[in-house]
DNA sequence: CCAGCTTGCTAATGCGTATAAGTAATGCGC
DNA sequence: GCGCATTACTTATACGCATTAGCAAGCTGG
């Protein structure tokens, strides 16, 4: 007879359906016979110390339930009472799994999902820009990380206002990449300093005594660390750094000549360290030069590349330089993200790049 | 002194910090001399039709306070409300950033991504093999995906009775591929049959009247339905079908040798049709067995691929046959996803290959 | 034998939002 | 001037879970 039951789920859903209530916690509660509450107790004590005040055999009776049933908690209700739903966000303004897979953020999500898998977070992935649905991408768009404990942001162009707002709100938020100019903002980053500078000293261990950076005309940090690290090297090694040691240019590729090169060593320079930029335009300059100057490397000089080659470059011989670790960048920025979302202090935000020895350097000619 | 105020926000977040109460439709609503079910409805049905039952001068002071409180709705709140949270789980039985792209779902999930983006969808990823955390790899991590609205699946290795429990339990699920033995498992799938069909009787509209497919020894669906397209592209164009026209052995490679070939072609027979498997073994064993043979395609003889080349052919000449189209098909299992979460009949399952012309066919010898 | 503790649970409440249901106040037709 | 619809709201409630106050029973000790 259908009473008309003050039950569960009245008069919502009027024309979609949340159907099929999957399993709430009142149901495991009356599968075991005992309240909701209880279940809640029990299964939220589940990971924590075994001092809470359920019994053993009660316990156990609310895990089997709740087992059988199926049962999941919600996450919006878990957010909503003020826990958490050990969920991590990941907001990535472009496609996160773009069709190009080179200029993506793919390498470090690697890192970021092996991580979050090793927390016990699961990810939600947010996709910023290709919201051409319905949805204006209006700055509310951003707001719905606040779903997760905490969110990831790649990409660079983050609304730096809507990150602003979330971080005075106390909402966990980590960056990928240097971040500096928002105060309170946490991010990981790769230590282009040092690894520069170890690109340096193993030039000088090889013993090259001049050597000589050339960089593209930018202030981006990356480019602005570079530069730092490698004249930390030089200092490090008690070489001779100052404005010589610099070439800066906004057009490697026309102002790095053959000429240029020869004047260079003529004056004792035997070894170039090359910026890493998107387009490789330093290491391609270098490269371009000494071939046309008829200098090999590591004959005739030493070559170094302070980062990766451009793709395109992979068939050729190693550069000497350095990787950015990305499946470890990945990785620190979820550890930051779990650490402020457990309300710990954040950890150190440089990840150490790894030093590649490749085949463009050696002792300076003469040396053997 | 800390009296036991009753006031909001009370002993919750011991440590954590969800902090900083931002305003609510409460506070809005007080600051608008309105109710808090006021603002709920001027700001819900913003987007909606204007027919709500709001004067335009209420609607406008309550967005004024609004925007001057700053106010953002908390997303778990009205998910919690909404009975929904816009989550679509996506698990896939292999690492979902798994280092290797080739062998991944990776394109699939280009297409998911860009269509539950465009739906207003969010997606949960959960992977079987990295097993969440501290839960065990056990079949009950497979629960974990309630949390969201509905999941696809990815996979050959997807636990059946799992599934089957959450189809009996209205849990929506849609599989990534065809899967027929599970009643009322819902699944997309690439249209082999027309695909096969479609190649055969390009073969047959260049001229071609006996037609050869060599297949594996292999009773995948993928394999029976690139079998049934090719008999029926043969019956449709008036070619005769039959046992003969299908050569099925355990390993291509060996059984397909030129003398076979040869005889084949004594026969009449001026073109193959290569199943497509993992490895590529029938299409590699035609290729091989025709340049032993001596043999030119597509000057002596026509080959085809039912698919596409394996990646390290990839530099080859383009064979003649289809691709599968990966972007749509992820796009495809969300939709389908999307309509059963809404309660609405699923759509079609099957999404049409597209046909590559290729560089391998070309008129039977004797017929310019 | 009862104050006072501990153990093991339940009842009640709140999180912020959406929405059904209710209530004045007004307009309109007859 | 009354019934009834419409407009413009407000009140009440539910969503699923966490949390805390409370309650009953069992135990301890003086």
């Amino acid at each position: 007879m259908e009473q008309p039951r003050k039950g569960p789920r009245r008069g919502r859903t009027p024309a979609a359906a949340g159907r099929t209530s999957r399993p709430r916690q009142a149901e495991v509660a009356r599968l075991a016979g005992v309240s909701q509450a209880t279940v809640s107790l029990v299964l939220s004590a589940k990971a924590k110390a075994q001092g809470s005040a359920i019994s053993d055999e009660t316990r156990q009776r609310v895990l089997d339930a709740a087992r059988s049933l199926g049962y999941v908690p919600d996450p919006a209700a878990q957010r909503l009472a003020a826990a958490r739903n050990n969920l991590l966000g990941v907001y990535s303004f472009t496609a996160t799994f773009p069709t190009d897979v080179e200029h993506s953020y793919y390498p470090f999500l690697v890192g970021v999902e092996r991580e979050a898998a090793a927390r016990g977070y699961d990810l939600v992935l947010f996709t910023g820009s290709s919201s051409g649905g319905a949805k204006a991408a209006g700055p509310e768009a951003l707001n719905r990380v606040r779903l997760a404990d905490g969110c990831l942001f790649l990409g660079r162009h983050v609304p730096i206002a809507e990150l602003k707002r979330m971080v005075a709100d106390g909402f966990p938020v980590v960056h990928l990449g240097r971040r500096e100019e928002l105060e309170g903002l946490s991010w990981v980053g790769a230590d282009y300093v040092s690894a520069s500078s170890e690109v340096v000293r193993h030039l000088a261990s090889l013993g090259h005594r001049r050597i000589v950076l050339v960089r593209e005309d930018d202030d981006a940090p990356a480019s602005t660390d570079r530069q730092l690290g490698f004249l930390e090297g030089l200092e490090a090694a008690g070489l001779p750094g100052g404005s010589e040691a610099v070439f800066r240019c906004a057009d490697p590729r026309r102002e790095v000549t053959p000429e240029r090169l020869r004047s260079w060593i003529d004056e004792g320079v035997t070894a170039f360290v090359a910026e890493e930029t998107d387009t490789g335009g330093a290491w391609r300059a270098l490269r371009g030069a000494a071939d046309e100057a008829g200098l090999s490397y590591p004959g005739d000089l030493s070559l170094a590349l302070l980062g990766s080659p451009p793709s395109d470059l992979a068939g050729d011989p190693q550069p000497t330089g350095f990787d950015v670790p990305r499946h470890q960048l990945g990785a620190a920025a979820v550890r930051m993200l779990a650490a402020l979302v457990a309300g710990e202090a954040a950890e150190e935000p440089l990840v150490a790049c790894a030093f590649r020895a490749g085949a463009t350097t050696g002792s300076p000619p003469g040396r053997p």
